[in-house]
DNA sequence: AAGTGGTCTAGACCACGGG
DNA sequence: CCGTGGTCTAGACCACTTC
């Protein structure tokens, strides 16, 4: 016997909903009812399969579905546990904002170099390629658990000497303290991407999981674009707070 | 023969890469290099897996990665197709946005109400539960393409007579024209969510793809609530931009 | 009837980590 | 060693559209 034909009373018994949706909704109402709570291991997949009538692939399209969604996260070698909430961040402060969410802020820098700037980060700093930069990549985290990979570039005269301070909170306070610059405005561009290896490892989630990208720029009251910013945030597990004014039209 | 021990030349030979994640490496590339572009057909699923080696459900994975890139979409009776870029839309008005990018931009209205408030719908407008508010749900688009779902409520008593006027268009313009209102700032929530079946038809999309999903309220001069609103726009489709100032500190 | 993508299976091998 | 999730296969049936 083969296919469709095993699990046709399930399938149809709901309207040919997909066994895969079907499984999902049934694992996501255990969530919601309590039944598994945050930090939960669920059951190993071969087992699973066997206890809901589906073959293993299946399964484990029912179990991605609730991944991307950011309800269970996977281990490779210890098995499939159901996740906290998202952490909510409002736009602006990645410190501060996980500080008022109740989490413990952390930033571990991976590298910063002054350099001369390439093609996009000068376009986006709007300054002629191959004037000195400085850039940077940290690892944002709350509770120690990554939250989002921030790749940030400044131009090298407006914040002299900017790599020699301290790199491990936040920057926009250092750059205010230091420098007496007044940040004005920023302007962003958001798309949500698919994460290649690295950026996953990164952020210690599976390759090919959903990211949310923010591509910014940062303004100083006098018109000057200082900050061009690449950030990577993990999508499944963080939602993001936007405060505008809306222009008088 | 079976499993990995026939693809065993072609995956060590990238270092342990998995096949799908050098499938869609491979096919990206062909797009980034002009051999396919924006509406050409890719060739048949059973085909392509003959071509590039792979089983036809390792190819199917790697197509996958592709969609949620937004660089192919998929037609059950048709076909896999090369996508045209995304659509790069400024928060704020959405027709003004799509006109500015060059679209056309259409308003399908789904259905309009007054109703009492539920409670998530009261607390997002900050009233109290049972209150009249005008609902509405409109499909809108671009080039008769569907890139958002926007279900939108309004305090019947700040917009009286609302649905009686035209929903097909800009309704910030109408509200300003009709009642005076000053439109003065928005606070939204910004997640990546699963499409269900339902928003995926609406959005003309796969069930179980990605959506940017944007709660938000806008607020008159005077502080009120007026507008409460989810709006679901195809993540694969769309690019959002925030421009915001910087709050003084 | 023929073609497309969508779903599903049963079983295999792998890398990795903790007893 | 053994259990975990990660990957992959070969082949099947389905719904739907187009010819």
């Amino acid at each position: 016997m083969v296919g469709r034909r095993e699990t046709e009373e399930f399938t149809r018994a709901k309207s040919g909903e997909p066994a895969y949706v079907r499984i999902a909704g049934e694992l996501r109402s255990r969530i919601d009812d309590g039944e598994l709570t945050p930090g939960t291991p669920l059951p190993a997949e071969r087992d699973l399969s066997v206890e809901l009538g589906v073959s293993r692939m299946t399964l484990r399209r029912a179990l991605g579905v609730l991944e991307n969604e950011g309800r269970v996260h996977r281990d490779a070698t210890r098995g499939t546990f159901v996740s906290e909430p998202r952490v909510r961040l409002r736009l602006g402060s990645f410190s501060q904002e996980i500080a008022r969410a109740g989490g413990n802020p952390g930033a571990e820098l991976l590298w910063a170099e002054e350099r001369p700037a390439d093609e996009t980060v000068a376009a986006g700093l709007g300054i002629p390629a191959g004037s000195p930069v400085y850039a940077l990549r940290r690892v944002r985290r709350s509770n120690d658990e990554p939250l989002a990979v921030e790749t940030t570039y400044y131009r090298a005269d407006l914040v002299p000497g900017l790599l020699d301070g301290d790199l491990a909170g936040s920057l926009w306070d250092e750059l205010r303290a230091r420098f007496d610059l007044i940040i004005a405005r920023t302007s962003a561009e958001l798309e949500v991407v698919v994460l290649d290896a690295d950026d996953a490892r990164r952020l210690g989630t599976r390759r090919a999981a959903g990211g949310l990208q923010l591509t910014r720029r940062t303004f100083l009251a006098a018109g000057d674009c200082f900050e061009f910013a690449v950030d990577l945030y993990r999508a499944d597990r963080v939602s993001l707070i936007i405060d505008r004014a809306v222009d008088a039209e």
